[in-house]
DNA sequence: GCAGTCCGTAACCGGTTTATAACCGGCCGG
DNA sequence: CCGGCCGGTTATAAACCGGTTACGGACTGC
């Protein structure tokens, strides 16, 4: 998730990043609105963070201008609590409007709502890994450039599982429950079917598994160099 | 424009409807949360301003129920500046938060700027994705340059939602909380045979689906172009 | 109040998916 | 060498899923 944030002023800046960084997000810096614009051209951010108060283009500028080309969730700034600015800001197609000083628990917690909202606009893309690109729109998996797969529902959990923890081995009860959602324990004869199923779906020869393979002590690993 | 407001104070109450209703927007008031809940049901408004602090079900219970039904705006206010709430209100998936005291062009402001907002996603007028087109006034579909289709609430409904993500599958569940308003789980056969009235009216082969076809696990999905 | 539409409910069908059981062969400790 | 355990394989039965037909109640416009 990359966020672009642009002010003028550099301590701010740094702390915004900082605090966004921290929480997991990549984070494009800009220094004036002219850089801001720039960056969102070449970087295609997911969301926008603006200062209205720069030097050149303001915040306002470059809120409309990207308005122009991009439904992108963009979040103002400024140091003035003047109301003047927030219209304008919603007026001008601001998203949501925060006054400085505020602190970094408040910034996170607007910027991940924002990014909820947007994200509900889209949906989730697939979910890849090395070679192995699973697509959870019409569960499929497709291996390095080859056809997609389709998969059965159990089938792509097993998938979601074993991608989610790629080139490490996972235990045969951590997937019963994650794929099952807990059953009893005698249900390994379940996991052996499924495996063996997939196998037979995404491996080139399923007697000798490349992709989805034994691990030595009950477990089962993806392995997508 | 539907807005529903609810706040146990009164004056408060009266005050943001007359402002809202000076501006031309239609108000359904709620003086706490059960009556709330049962307006919403009942009304469906196209925005839901929340007061935090109501006795018996708080903003907070409203919001969370109403997100699991709607993506309809919904606003909160509260007496208190607690930072602790807006953190909470925006984790339930509310779109904005205001403090109070406010002034009713702040007001007004932000609830134009989450209408506006709300009316992106959904876009006014003929809602259009590659060559169907979807018109709101009269309730007809249009595949590429055939004549309109008109069609009936639950499956304009339908079209809406699977227009709205064209070329992706929507999971069953989705559709059913988009259409029906979430109902029981058993209620796959509502949309089965709704997709299936559906498809007798804009497929050429119903047999064999090309514009709304069956996705994988359980879900449909809009293939335009 | 009659005809028509809309929509919720049920039953059935064929195909797929999943659960269960049985069997096979390798490995290992006794 | 034997028996138990493990994973892989094969086989079969049960459940489920989506499509379809049918029916009837609710509502609507004439």
């Amino acid at each position: 998730m990359k966020i672009l944030v642009a002010d003028d002023d550099p301590d701010l800046l740094d702390l915004v990043a900082y605090a966004l960084g921290q929480t997991g997000y990549l984070v494009v810096k800009a220094s004036d609105g002219s850089a801001a614009l720039q960056s969102f051209e070449a970087e295609a951010p997911d969301m926008v963070i603006l200062d209205i108060n720069m030097p050149g283009l303001t915040g306002f500028d470059v809120c409309s201008a990207i308005r122009g080309r991009s439904t992108v969730p963009v979040m103002m700034l400024t140091a003035r609590g003047e109301e003047q600015d927030l219209v304008r800001a919603l007026d001008l197609g601001a998203d949501d409007y925060l006054t400085k000083p505020f602190s970094p628990r408040t910034l996170l917690a607007r910027v991940k709502a924002l990014l909820r909202r947007a994200r509900l606009e889209r949906s989730a893309g697939p979910m890849t890994a090395g070679r192995v690109t699973l697509d959870a729109d019409d569960s499929t998996v497709r291996i390095g450039s080859g056809q997609p797969i389709a998969l059965t529902k159990l089938e792509f959990r097993l998938m979601q599982a074993l991608l989610a923890q790629a080139g490490r081995a996972v235990h045969s009860d951590r997937l019963l429950i994650l794929v099952w959602g807990h059953r009893g324990s005698g249900d390994r004869q379940l996991l052996k079917q499924l495996v063996h199923r997939l196998r037979h779906k995404i491996e080139a020869d399923p007697g000798t598994p490349v992709l989805l393979q034994t691990a030595t002590v009950s477990g089962y690993k993806l392995v997508v160099e």
